[in-house]
DNA sequence: GTCTGGCACTCAAGGTTACCGAGTGCCAGC
DNA sequence: GCTGGCACTCGGTAACCTTGAGTGCCAGAC
């Protein structure tokens, strides 16, 4: 598609840009001296690749700025991974020497990680829920004429309680009634089991049952949406001049349900990298995502992501996504976290 | 100290920027009525007012804006608690009509309510961890010639795990003896222990055992640090115009252990709020805290706070705080959320 | 045909000036 | 002690100019 001189004119530009932030001109990359050519020579080329869509000029008399699809034809273009730096492999060896037991802080300290080695957000998908536990009993308590409470408790453990509240006073027969439907219709299924209990001839203990039966399915809705850690939101207002860029993207970061499906959508279109408005989200035009699942016990469990500005430093940001995406899977696999010697540690990189 | 009518008019002022973040005119306070003044009597008692330092004149043909001072007279002279919105009392209804059992999740959204409720950042602070478990074995592995394990099991059946590095060879023997007396000093006691194991006469031995006892230590002191949760991060963004703010003030809420020691020294103090200087960050002069502790079973446990700009809407704050402090202390105290009828539920509030 | 130096052109950024008006401080009179 | 009046201040905005980085294009060299 490009020729060579074109694709190193590019890459140069892109470099230059992701460095500065400043539209690039043809002066700076001919005076960087890879290909020996004038200004002018680069002028032209580059008013090719901004016609074939690769550039952008923010006005006339400015330099050229790499477009997403600019950003693209760089990224594909990547030499392969490059390995992490060495006090970066030197923190990500430190920390995951010494992560413990808690799941849930250990993602959330992995998300600060990767933050911290790539200086963008980043962002830490839980190891999928583990599918819904059978109820094994539930109960219908009422604490006031208006009030009564849902208690399930399931196979494993947990208790899920919920509140109803309604607007006609309730007698103690009408819950009994209701409790007794409910319970025969939940209990040794799922609590996301959809459908009525059976009826009980009494019009209002049906609808309480029914409130019982949904509102427990939807707790464990709630509760089932994978855990989402975000670390380093704080490095976005870092990242981009505009205040109202800092406040949509930090809004977005706070929203873990559309962060979750961006990271998944990226993934199952076969993505590493999602740059600019590749991915949906019009919010974040002006950011890049790069992501990698981790496996745990060799399933596909979570994801991990870094997201940054569009002008990323992506060959650093897929490295420390590598990295991290595979040490947190085998900590989260067998609790083992050093395995010296083994192949891919990147011990031996660094030392390399 | 202030007659009535500087208090009015200095309480005309703050109700005013809070609401516009605008320098107040002495022709706003005049035309609201509330005193029958005309302007100039304003001015002259806002230059008094001004040079006690209760308000401050961003330039001599500008409107008047409370200093710091200004704000603690108005938020010293509320009258006492408002009723949070309806709306609002709603949402902290509902939310606490269904938490579960988890609480890091728990605490996590309890954050999130709170910064919903108020529009500003919200801080929640774990519970205070529990006093450390005693050791009940400790193993040193040596998995390199320069690398070893430390693993220690505590009585609750958690396990510390932290490698350790050095710079010479270690043999078998020095690995062995290393272990003996670092076990027979932490053995039986908590891991917080400080001081030195029994010398084996082999320095280098000496220092192994050492660098255990000191890593499990530091891992302990990390662990045990009460757990933050940040809610609404995101809501600093717009509370304030300049970037450089919002990156300062972003940056801390990152740093928990700084977040932490700052509710703790407010309250030490004695204080609900911390009006921008008054708390020692120099980072967040530009902000105030509103902080409450909860008490579970009794027992003072944990602190939520809220944190936005000096010229926040301290009532609703104020009474956000105090309402998810009191419900989040009874919800961890029991497990029993609802109470309907005890005297200081809010459902009463709300209603009446 | 391709590259290059030269040159006119463009346009954002920054500085200067002028003007407006919101708001003050002060004073004289009620 | 309050008020209306008035001169004064000074930030904000707009208009204008200048500067210079960078381009596009062209004619000539290779």
């Amino acid at each position: 598609m490009l020729d060579e001189r074109k694709a190193a004119i590019l890459r140069a530009v892109v470099e230059c840009h992701i460095r500065t932030a400043q539209p690039v001109s043809s002066a700076y990359v001919a005076q960087l001296g890879e290909l020996s050519v004038s200004p002018a020579t680069v002028r032209n080329e580059m008013a090719v690749l901004e016609q074939e869509g690769y550039l952008f000029q923010p006005h006339s008399s400015a330099g050229r700025v790499p477009t997403d699809k600019g950003y693209r034809f760089f990224v594909d273009s990547l030499s392969g991974p490059t390995p992490l730096g060495s006090d970066q492999a030197e923190l990500v060896r430190m920390f995951f020497d010494r992560t413990h037991g808690e799941l849930e802080r250990t993602l959330s300290e992995t998300s600060s990680l990767l933050s911290r080695l790539t200086d963008y957000a980043a962002v830490v998908v839980a190891p999928s829920a583990p599918d819904p536990a059978r109820v094994r009993s539930l109960q219908l308590v009422q604490l006031s004429p208006h009030l009564c409470l849902v208690v399930a408790v399931l196979a494993n453990g947990a208790v899920e309680r919920r509140s109803l509240e309604s607007m006609a006073d309730m007698t103690e027969a009408q819950v009994e009634r209701a409790a007794a439907v409910a319970a025969s219709f939940l209990v040794g299924s799922t609590v996301d089991r959809t459908g009525r209990p059976a009826p009980t001839g009494d019009p209002y203990a049906d609808s309480l049952a029914q409130a019982a039966v949904d509102g427990l399915r939807e707790l464990s809705a709630e509760d089932n949406q994978a855990p989402v850690f975000v670390g380093g939101a704080a490095r976005m207002a870092a990242a981009f001049e505009a205040v109202t860029t800092i406040r949509t993207v930090l809004g977005i970061l706070e929203q873990q349900f559309v962060l979750v499906s961006l990271l998944k959508d990226v993934l199952d279109r076969g993505l590493t990298v999602a740059i600019g408005a590749e991915h949906g989200l019009v919010q974040l035009a002006e950011c890049s995502v790069v992501v990698a699942p981790y496996e745990v016990d060799g399933q596909r469990a979570g994801t991990v992501g870094v997201l940054g500005p569009t002008r990323m430093h992506y060959d650093q940001a897929l490295a420390a996504v590598a990295v991290v995406s595979k040490k947190l899977g085998r900590v989260l696999s067998d609790g083992e976290p050093v395995r010296p010697g083994s192949r891919d540690d990147d011990r031996q990189r660094s030392a390399g």
